[in-house]
DNA sequence: CCTTCCAATCGTATATTTACGATGAACTAA
DNA sequence: TTAGTTCATCGTAAATATACGATTGGAAGG
């Protein structure tokens, strides 16, 4: 990147779609979500006995997924429980409706 | 990437998310599939005059979102003229609305 | 044939992502 | 205090992504 994006204007929902995107945007992490997003609320140690990656790599991607907002933290020591951040899930679901939504079928006769 | 990820299964849902929210990873690509999505039906000369973008940069973006399959192109001489791909975008819109509507409020009490 | 127009592709430079092992920090238990 | 457990962070290497200008390719028009 020899220019920074800072000269192009962007609404706030563009950049909040692609930054959720961009946090969905590795298969491991839809997996993590998904283990998360059922009935098993998962300590990382379960993340990293279901997931044959290091544990160090684990933990970037959850880092990734608490930066987007999509999941929360719970410092229970000596362990960290996370889930899924319910009120950011929602906003995520609701702006994604919206935009797969917003295709006009018929609009031009492709 | 030491590894590749050959080494961990993933289901096909968890590539194929994976594989469009990357091509949604990109605030400027949000923006052509709005205007895409739009009545607007664009040719790529268009794209460039209403995005502050080297013409070759946003043909990459298209490059992008074709080969996720979230566009298709249509060859009019000596213009090009890009659509929504209605039946993948249907599809990613089905996967995205199955993902996020896979949260189980209140299965762990965080 | 030659030029013009439009879009794709090439070549390149820089930034970011991804992965790993190693180390560090914090708490528990002996 | 001394280990042991759990997870985050650091340091690093390789791959990928992003952006640009320059070039190429193909069709239309002179």
């Amino acid at each position: 990147m020899q220019r920074t994006l800072s000269d192009i204007s962007y609404s706030t929902d563009e950049v909040a779609l692609s930054a959720i995107a961009k946090a969905l945007s590795h298969p491991v992490r839809i997996k993590i979500l998904r283990l998360l997003a059922g009935e098993a609320c998962c300590f990382t140690g379960e993340l990293t006995s279901l997931i044959p990656m290091a544990q160090s790599t684990i933990s970037q991607h959850l880092k990734a997924l608490l930066e987007a907002g999509l999941i929360q933290g719970e410092i229970n020591p000596p362990k960290v429980k996370y889930c899924i951040h319910r009120e950011n899930w929602a906003k995520a679901q609701a702006l994604f409706g919206e935009f797969f939504a917003s295709e006009k079928s018929g609009g031009c006769g492709c």
